[in-house]
RNA sequence: GGCGGGAUAGCUCAGUAGGUUAGAGCGUCGGAUUCAUAACCCGGAGGUCAUGAGUUCAAUUCUCAUUCCCGCUACCA
């Protein structure tokens, strides 16, 4: 099974596909597509046959939300992102064979008919379950569509899934009061059927395939993927109660899509077939054929569907699909010491980067490259990206280029010279130039494009020392003879860095190969000594990199700057008053003072504590989610606090909790007790 | 809390199947140079390899515990 030995006959390389609900950030380009698109580069300049497949993700229930929230249509939705999205990928030079979407044609008919042939398959297994129903819109309500009172922080309008006031993720069951966001109306609950593909069967094959096969996998791949299979595996649903998705095409299925993560890898499949439709190419030779090579760039997030649960599905489906021979999963990339953050926007977007720094999408390619978060989080700050350019990529590759092409057009008119006579020292560079290719290319092939690019500037450095340890400029007056070896010794490596550069920097290698008149080479190439002949006239040079100023960089930390404190004060006004309630049903509440007598952690619960309660009449107790508030324990015995004293009592993390301590939600989320301002009897009530 | 990944020079990162002085780039300091976008080239300084134990003749590398960061996941009457 390991793939190390076996030759290919052609490559499908696909990268995750942005979900479009909002635009690609530079996250998504130094983890997926960056590296995708740096590897397919050289697949093609080495020959091979290579079909780089991409596209939107445009369906899932945060799309329907988006709409819903802004008054349009969730295609209006998708249009709008999927839009924005493939024009920053085309402009920043991904060069996808096609880019297409999930709600395309072929999509739909694609994903419906992989779910039938599973279903006629026996594949699925079915099963009913109660689910929440709006009975106005007469139809089921994922969990984003439920709103209510959320439990913890009491804030109205909490979704089914998360209260967006508290953070805290929640269940729909756990709301109060939960009604639908659509129509507004009380929820029943109903029985609804859904399909499940049951992973738990796939287990021994999935070891066999991975755990014995796939050794090689990156270590955060494997490791995850190992512990998935070893806690063992559960069915998962398939479909959805949504109208917005791919309808389930059986029986009884009406007003059930697709589950999102079942829908969208099989656009790899339906792009590709979308293409092939196109240019009258057989898709199924990509697909079907044990001779191709597929690999899915994807960032760390996804693991589990690339490598688990796809994989059992094309498993499922059978009819000679291949799976992955490789997952190279990134980790993430973090925007000045803070995590990215779509919600928050903080983010430097593709599109807006594209806008303001025209003509440098190489620098961000190379910024992000040289700086990928392949084995562990990385961090991209402005100031590393000015010094990127300044200090390494004009420095070293651009200024090497440009000495020698003004050289060349000052001493020889443009003309390139013959090398001849060569010292030992000459070969010995020669010899190191010329295993640039091989070197570069075995990294690009292993997922190393950090290294690779590394390799890349050495041999601008090598390019640097040697004209240095040579003198030209010196030795024109002594022995212009040898000048002319030096000089033509060092366009050969000008022109390998025009080959070599074009995996990373394509817009940079193309302007540099038309400044010396190259045109179409292959990756092979760069292995010969001479690829500028004697008496080749050159073009005059430009630049091919300017220098970043502080000022450019100081405009982008100012912009973040705004950003935080945008966030600091639209974050925090406080939350609007709830409904009016009469005085009878407040005083239903018994709110009461009492005594800590012992505070400790529940175990196994991150957020939870346990106290004893001196109420006046008893002692009780009471659990509640501020462990992370009040890490002192000792010092909280001996307060008051105030607390609920008619709650039903609840289990928590195996811990019965008889009601519930009073607490104020700070602005940053800080949970705060609440204490009487004097001692007073515990067991006094609160009103 | 469970599982996975990570913590190495001022910064961004490599690395060690355990073994004499732990690497690179950038930054910094010094030198040399002027063909080149004040860029290049040479040299120096800079690290108790997160913390604490253990295994070993020997640990940054293996084991265990702890702390912190990221992802998935659980708990917040």
């Amino acid at each position: 099974m390991e793939s190390e030995n076996k030759q290919f006959k052609r490559y499908l390389v696909t990268t995750a596909l942005p979900y479009a609900n909002g635009p690609v950030h530079i996250g998504h380009l130094a983890g997926v597509y960056i590296p995708a698109d740096t590897y397919v580069r050289y697949l093609r300049m080495k020959g091979e046959e290579v079909l780089f497949v991409g596209g939107s993700d445009e369906h899932g229930v945060p799309i329907t939300i988006k709409a819903e929230k802004e008054g349009c249509t969730p295609q209006d939705i998708v249009d709008r992102y999927h839009g924005i999205i493939k024009k920053s990928f085309e402009e920043l030079g991904i060069s996808y064979d096609i880019y297409s979407r999930t709600s395309s044609a072929m999509h739909h008919e694609t994903a419906a008919e992989f779910f039938k042939k599973l279903h006629a398959d026996g594949k699925f297994i079915e099963k009913e379950s109660e689910q929440y129903f709006d009975p106005e819109r007469q139809k089921f309500l994922s969990d984003r569509y439920i709103v209510g009172t959320c439990p913890k922080c009491g804030a109205e309008g909490a979704y089914g899934d998360q209260c967006e006031k508290c953070g805290s993720s929640l269940s729909p069951d756990e709301l109060i009061n939960p009604h639908s966001q659509l129509s507004g109306a009380a929820l029943v609950k109903k029985p609804t059927k859904h399909w499940y593909l049951p992973l738990d069967q796939y287990e021994p094959w999935l070891r066999e395939w991975i755990l014995e096969g796939h050794k090689e996998w990156k270590t955060n791949v494997y490791g995850q993927v190992k512990s998935w299979i070893d806690s063992g595996l559960q069915p998962r649903a398939v479909t959805r109660d949504l109208d917005w998705g791919v309808p389930v095409p059986v029986e009884g299925a009406d007003g059930k899509v697709l589950y999102v993560w079942f829908d969208a890898p099989i656009g790899y499949i339906s792009n590709t077939k979308e293409l092939c439709e196109k240019t009258g190419d057989n898709w199924e030779r990509w697909w079907k054929d044990q001779d191709t090579k597929m690999v899915h760039f994807i960032g760390k997030d996804n693991i589990v569907f690339h490598c688990i649960i796809f994989p059992c599905m094309l498993k499922a489906y059978g009819d000679g699909y291949i799976l992955p021979e490789n997952v190279p999963a990134n980790e993430f990339l973090n925007l000045e010491n803070d995590k990215i953050s779509t919600s928050r926007n903080w983010a430097i977007w593709l599109h807006e980067y594209l806008e303001e720094f025209p003509g440098k999408q190489d620098v961000l390619r190379y910024v992000l490259t040289a700086n990928a978060p392949e084995t562990k989080d990385n961090n991209f700050t402005w100031k590393d990206y000015q010094d990127r350019n300044n200090n390494e990529l004009l420095a070293i590759f651009g200024n090497f280029v440009n000495r020698i092409l003004v050289l060349t057009h000052k001493f020889y008119e443009g003309a390139v010279p013959a090398v001849a006579n060569l010292t030992e020292a000459d070969q010995a560079v020669i010899d190191e130039m010329n295993g640039y290719p091989k070197k570069i290319g075995t990294l690009i092939e292993n997922y190393k494009f950090r290294e690779a690019l590394q390799e890349l500037m050495n041999l601008g450095r090598l390019g640097n020392k040697y004209l240095t340890d040579n003198e030209p400029w010196k030795q024109i007056k002594t022995d212009p003879e040898r000048v002319k070896t030096v000089m033509a010794v060092s366009l050969q490596i000008v022109a390998k860095l025009a080959i070599l550069s074009e995996p990373f920097l394509p817009f940079s290698a193309h302007k540099l190969q038309a400044m010396i008149g190259m045109e179409g080479m292959k990756w092979a190439d760069a292995e010969n000594t001479i690829l500028l002949p004697e008496g080749k006239m050159l073009n005059k040079p430009e630049l091919l990199f300017e220098k970043i100023e502080d000022s450019v960089v100081e405009a982008q930390l100012k912009k973040l700057e705004e950003i935080k404190k945008a966030n600091e004060l639209n974050a925090w006004k406080p939350a609007a008053v709830k409904q009016t309630v009469s005085f009878d049903d407040y005083m239903k509440v018994d709110v009461r003072v009492g005594t800590i007598l012992e505070c400790c952690k529940v175990p196994k619960a991150d957020k939870l504590l346990q106290f004893l309660i001196d109420d006046g009449m008893k002692k009780r107790t009471i659990v509640s989610g501020i462990a992370k508030y009040y890490t002192e324990l000792e010092k909280l015995v001996g307060k008051q606090v105030c607390f609920v004293a008619n709650f039903e009592p609840r289990k928590l993390k195996g811990v019965v909790s008889e009601g519930m301590i009073l607490s104020a939600e700070d602005k940053d989320g800080r949970l705060v007790l609440l204490t009487p301002s004097d001692l007073v009897a515990p067991g006094c009530s609160v009103g």
